[in-house]
DNA sequence: ATAGCGTGCTTGGTATATCAAGCAGATTCT
DNA sequence: AGAATCTGCTTGATATACCAAGCACGCTAT
């Protein structure tokens, strides 16, 4: 069924394909950690409540300090969250997009907000599927 | 004295022991500026309340926008003020890498080579059924 | 079944960033 | 002399980041 989504924040940055949460979540669920996993690895510098708050898009703005600490979780990018956090607006520069993973990653589809959302929903959908180890 | 010569005002990288406020006040001073002035520069981003509370030290983290707009003003570097701020600066990428994260990126999900396949799969089963135009 | 644990989530409360409005002193008019 | 306009500053009020504690729903496994 095409539920398109259950709740919006209807921030009107750009184009963002992610909401910040929605990213966050999506990563945390490929690393396979709980919320209180996260919680403990930060050392209790990010609580799981206040994780859940942000992945749901409840909180505008979670200071640097915070996505310090989950960039390093998940070992991504600080200045990738930041910018979705949307503290710095950067000028439109164009995308290297130097992968180490060399897997094809889904850049070339041209996936829509809503595609994305929906791939990311189905792969989380699979993985709960298949029981891993 | 009149004018106490016009050295090298444009920040250094890192002046010894200045706390935030102290380097703030002292370079809007350098700069010639009242608090309003840098309140009408910032299009009201900043208050001239709230800037002379942050130069008496009596806020401990100004958000990274209000320090942006100040870099900007003053034409200092962000990373020096949030450094000053006590944001970590943590010793990651170095500067300069320009942004990626354009579209959904699912390189960081660590994909094995059945999910993409699944994933793609699922793409086109997705955008067969919809096919918007 | 029921006890236990792990999951995400809600909520009341606290701390703090941020500002509008105002205040007193110093200049500079007129 | 005031009047007008600066200056930096204080403060009461509001918004919101953030968390401790708890809740409800799964799961296994007795």
């Amino acid at each position: 069924m095409a539920t398109a989504d259950d709740k919006d924040v209807g921030e009107p940055t750009t184009e963002p394909n992610l909401t910040l949460g929605q990213y966050l979540a999506s990563i945390r669920k490929d690393r396979r950690l709980s919320l209180r996993a996260v919680e403990e690895r930060s050392g209790k510098q990010v609580s799981n409540a206040y994780l859940s708050q942000i992945e749901n898009n409840q909180i505008q703005q979670p200071s640097p300090n915070i996505l310090n600490a989950l960039a390093e979780i998940y070992e991504i990018s600080l200045e990738g969250l930041m910018e979705k956090a949307g503290f710095i607006q950067k000028s439109g520069l164009r995308e290297q997009n130097e992968r180490h993973g060399r897997i094809a990653t889904f850049a070339e589809h041209n996936l829509t907000p809503e595609e994305e959302v929906e791939l990311m929903q189905y792969l989380e959908f699979m993985r709960h599927r298949k029981r891993p180890r």
